[in-house]
RNA sequence: GUCCCUAUCGUCUAGUGGACUAGGACGUGGCCCUUUCAAGGCCAAGACACGGGUUCGAAUCCCGUUAGGGGCACCA
């Protein structure tokens, strides 16, 4: 069996949303899954659309997804370049040889013309496409303009009859009248290849053995097809994939909110969870079994479990599966992603303090950026809060200032704070000499020490805080009731 | 307009003619656990778009209809 060798081929005009990427991913998971080539190629023969740091974003997006590339515009290999727009003597050269066959001719139509006949053909009510007026040209005729110099570009001479047979993996065959095809342009006027031109020679001289492209060029498809006829290659194999469709079942943009991994990135999603995710959209192990880490995608992914209809983006089930590697993450490894998050939110915390703040949070949040709130009283001089806040619901003031004082107490025994099993009983013991339930007294203790009602479990964070930290709450505290 | 693609719970999906009173997951509701919030456990509601065939038998095959989506560029 001839080594996989499969393309992310994308046009650099910006940054690649989730769409786009669960394509690539498909290929690099059937690169890596047969051990072959994962090869990046940048599609840059339109110069109109270009975004300057297109291609740094895609490539930015594929290194973060932990897409590794065999070959590309940056690191080279055997088959560059990589970048289209260096490639034109060589589309050049083919579309000479499909011209000398007589599968593609020269037409001198200019804009208005087309424009025009376009216009026409709507009037008539017909499909509008180009009505092959240049390939009928006589010899004399294309001698002619040839002489002047027209500008002309280069098209294809579809069969007038006959079908073309579409062989898809996951569609299945599709089999196009060739009446339906246009003669469609493969070198435009200024010299550059069409994309329809430069995928199919760049595919076949790079060695592609299989194509995954989006739905979208399904429509496209007939003529690539009718391209490998004409030159006589063998076509590599192809599979078109749904579309990702934004929760309003339109085709995701940017209308939908973050839709480029690098703002999932920020927002603090993980790529193990990005990655599962995304392979989850249009393609299913067995539909039991949806947690898998990127080396185990590489193992189990197939091309038949490939999905035909369009899928949804779900977000709900994205911080979901978040939150699920949050948790199977090794402590260490959470430890070091966490850490930008709360440098970013103003929190200065060393490695070791957030290492101890894991098991405190991890179970708390879905996402990394949900730390800093979680977290930021410990770390802070002062904490502001609502006194009244102090004295909880169907509570007293005197129990307040009760179990304050209890606590402040017992903590104040203490040597340190270090020993949270025992912090916890001798707390309980208080409140329950007290006569309050434990979620009244720690209640109270809660709003003492953080300010807020919603906290991490108070015994892991006094560890954290400290016992001077720790004292002086409560001190302050006591003051206000 | 025309060509093409698609159609299982709200969402992601399993299902490739009989094992389907259609399975799992997210989300939703309830209960349990509980130091708040989570997490976890248990339970519940929830789908084969519609109409015709084919067949002893159809979510599965065929044909229509409908509804979404994509294309019809010297854009990718």
């Amino acid at each position: 069996m001839s080594v996989v060798r499969v393309r992310y081929a994308p046009s650099p005009t910006g940054a690649p949303h989730i769409g786009n990427l669960r394509t690539a991913l498909f290929n690099w998971l059937w690169a890596r899954h047969n051990g072959g080539k994962f090869i990046l190629r940048v599609e840059d023969t339109d110069q109109a659309r270009e975004v300057d740091n297109g291609l740094e974003l895609i490539m930015e997006s594929l290194r973060f997804l932990g897409m590794n590339w065999d070959e590309g515009p940056d690191i080279g290999g055997e088959y560059g370049p990589y970048h289209q727009s260096e490639r034109l003597a060589v589309y050049k050269k083919y579309a000479d040889e499909l011209i000398d066959k007589g599968a593609a001719y020269y037409c001198y139509c200019t804009q208005e013309e087309l424009t025009q006949m376009r216009k026409e053909q709507e009037a008539r009510g017909e499909p509008t496409r180009y009505d092959r007026r240049c390939r009928k040209l006589t010899a004399q005729e294309r001698a002619d303009r040839q002489a002047k110099g027209l500008p002309r570009v280069v098209r294809l001479a579809v069969p007038l009859e006959g079908s073309t047979t579409l062989p898809d993996f996951v569609h299945g065959d599709i089999t196009i009248p060739n009446a339906d095809v246009d003669d469609q342009v493969l070198m435009k006027s200024d010299g550059f290849p069409t994309y329809h031109m430069a995928v199919v020679v760049d595919d076949h001289l790079m060695g592609i053995t299989h194509v995954m492209r989006g739905d979208e060029w399904i429509s496209s498809f007939p003529k690539h097809i009718l391209l490998y006829n004409a030159f006589g290659w063998t076509p590599p194999q192809f599979g078109h994939m749904p579309v990702v469709l934004g929760p309003d079942k339109k085709k995701l943009s940017k209308r939908h909110g973050a839709t480029s991994v690098l703002q999932f990135r920020d927002e603090g999603y993980l790529v193990e969870a990005l990655v599962n995710f995304m392979a989850l959209l249009g393609w299913a192990y067995d539909g039991e079994r949806e947690l898998f880490s990127p080396d185990e995608l590489i193992e189990v992914f197939t091309l038949d479990h490939i999905h035909s209809s369009p899928a949804v983006f779900d977000r709900a089930k994205l911080d979901w599966m978040n939150a699920q590697h949050l948790r199977s993450m090794d402590a260490q490894a959470l430890t070091e992603r966490l850490h930008p998050f709360l440098t970013r939110a103003g929190l200065t915390v060393d490695a070791e303090t957030i290492r101890e703040l894991v098991p405190l949070v991890r179970e708390r949040i879905k996402r990394l950026d949900e730390i800093a709130p979680l977290v930021d009283f410990m770390f802070q001089d002062e904490i502001e809060y609502d006194p009244k806040l102090l004295v909880g619901n169907k509570m007293t003031a005197a129990q307040s200032l009760d179990a304050l004082r209890a606590a402040d107490e017992v903590l104040g025994t203490l040597d340190s704070l270090d020993d949270e099993a025992k912090i916890e009983h001798d707390l309980r013991a208080a409140a329950e000499k007290l006569g309050l339930k434990p979620a009244q007294f720690f209640g109270v203790l809660r709003i003492a020490l953080t300010g807020k009602s919603v906290t991490p479990p108070l015994a892991g964070a006094m560890k954290i805080m400290g016992k001077p930290k720790t004292m002086q709450r409560i001190a302050r505290a006591l003051e206000m009731l």
